[in-house]
DNA sequence: AAGTGGTCTAGACCACTTG
DNA sequence: AAGTGGTCTAGACCACTTT
């Protein structure tokens, strides 16, 4: 049942029903309450555990999917949304081959990139980092640095910030044998789901290290990307910079998704 | 009533009867049935002129609402999407003032921008442009090249294609004084609602014209952006080469949003 | 056959806006 | 007070998956 119907602060609004039991599951899959492969409990069972109507169970699971929180599946139930599908992949890995202009839009295999590690170190955070994620400047994380390849061709250097307290005893072994995305590493091993991202992109010339790992010239203008992964309640858990060879790639994006 | 519960292609699956709700409600909405500031008929009649109940008719509404195709105002009624508010002003205009990496987020006035027009052409579509339109090379297009600037800095460099054929009759001292934002004008002149952009982004040397324009030195990186303005059906309506002086601002974005 | 989510209905009542 | 959308209920039946 939700387990307040009446606000605490009387100056908030009161919340609708529906509002309380997504909070309510919210709190329980971020507690980790439910198994990552493990089915929920069904909708009767939910509703008359929450003494809700089947339909305001709905309303409240219906927006948590929409977040992409959890996914139903007819027939089988529903599940916490697992972070190691291709949807989630490309709706983080924004790099694309430009489109021949002869050609118009090919109809492409999307491509997964190869990832390296160039470099898997611990330090302290500098000022810059430590303000986006929310820790004190000093405090330990982990660097690392990876090269993504597309069809062979290098084309993003990523340098990934990680706050070492939510990442406990993670290693390099097991940081490059991971099976899947670094996305689903988070969720898996350390519990994290990243919801959203955020992102700043800027065009810089590319400097001595970065140009020699995209094989350019030195000072040829890169898109740097400076991006926050966020998780519930938009609490950051790691920062990450891209830098983006844009000779024969583009940065891609919707604006307003359907 | 849903006009075809019955689709008449048999290897298409049958739709729920709220898709074919939404597709009759949308088809209406493209045609131009509801006027942009006035209300839909509310939802009991809606529901009884279409045979369904009220909750389908809600479910229905709901996506397009999602979609931003409809918004509904409670105690009010049920409008079109207005293309003149500052969500959608800032939904896809992507430029912000770097933030003082001192002082972390100001919490700080969302700032419109100041658009002056450079340039207002006809000419005929280039092979990329047209490809990208979906017209024929060498028909008839607007051209029309401007300059926005935040705080008195000029930082984007704009050139917009559009095809002739969608904006007849549009004009240079329409399309200045016009009173809102430029797909506000699309919108009401001439009945394209601007649902959903695709953009492009890559990082270049300013070239001559745009380093004069946003007072840069030539070869400075800077972010060309190419969008691609889409209505229903994902017919495209505008295209749009954006030149971003990124030195002092970040092109964002947010992946994956709630 | 049993269990799950997906659709649809009919109606009650609440909250907000306008006259 | 009247009209609008917003919430909530209780139940029937359908479609998909597994046993």
């Amino acid at each position: 049942m939700p387990t307040a119907k009446i606000p605490s602060d009387p100056v908030q609004k009161a919340l609708p029903l529906y509002r309380l039991v997504k909070r309510d599951l919210q709190q329980m899959i971020e507690a980790g309450h439910y198994g990552i492969g493990k089915a929920l409990p069904n909708e009767a069972t939910l509703s008359t555990a929450m003494k809700v109507s089947i339909g305001t169970l709905r309303h409240a699971v219906d927006e948590l999917v929409h977040e992409h929180v959890l996914v139903r599946r007819q027939g089988k139930g529903t599940f916490v949304a697992p972070h190691n599908n291709a949807r989630f992949m490309f709706q983080f890995f924004q790099v694309e081959p430009r489109p021949d202009p002869e050609e118009g839009h090919p109809i492409r295999e999307l491509e997964y990139p190869d990832i390296a590690c160039i470099s898997f170190t611990r330090d302290k955070a500098q000022p810059t980092e430590a303000r986006a994620l929310r820790i004190r400047p000093g405090d330990q994380v982990f660097r690392i640095e990876n090269k993504l390849s597309l069809n062979k061709q290098v084309v993003v250097h990523d340098q990934l910030t990680l706050p070492l307290a939510k990442f406990r005893n993670l290693s390099e072994h097991q940081f490059v044998n991971r099976s899947s995305t670094v996305y689903a590493l988070y969720q898996s091993d350390f519990g994290i789901t990243v919801l959203r991202a955020q992102e700043r992109a800027r065009a810089v010339a590319a400097g001595r290290s970065v140009a020699r790992v995209l094989g350019m010239p030195v000072g040829c203008p890169v898109i740097e990307v400076h991006r926050l992964a966020l998780t519930f309640a938009d609490k950051p858990v790691e920062y990450r910079i891209s830098t983006i060879d844009t000779r024969a790639h583009d940065y891609v994006s919707v604006l307003s998704k359907k």
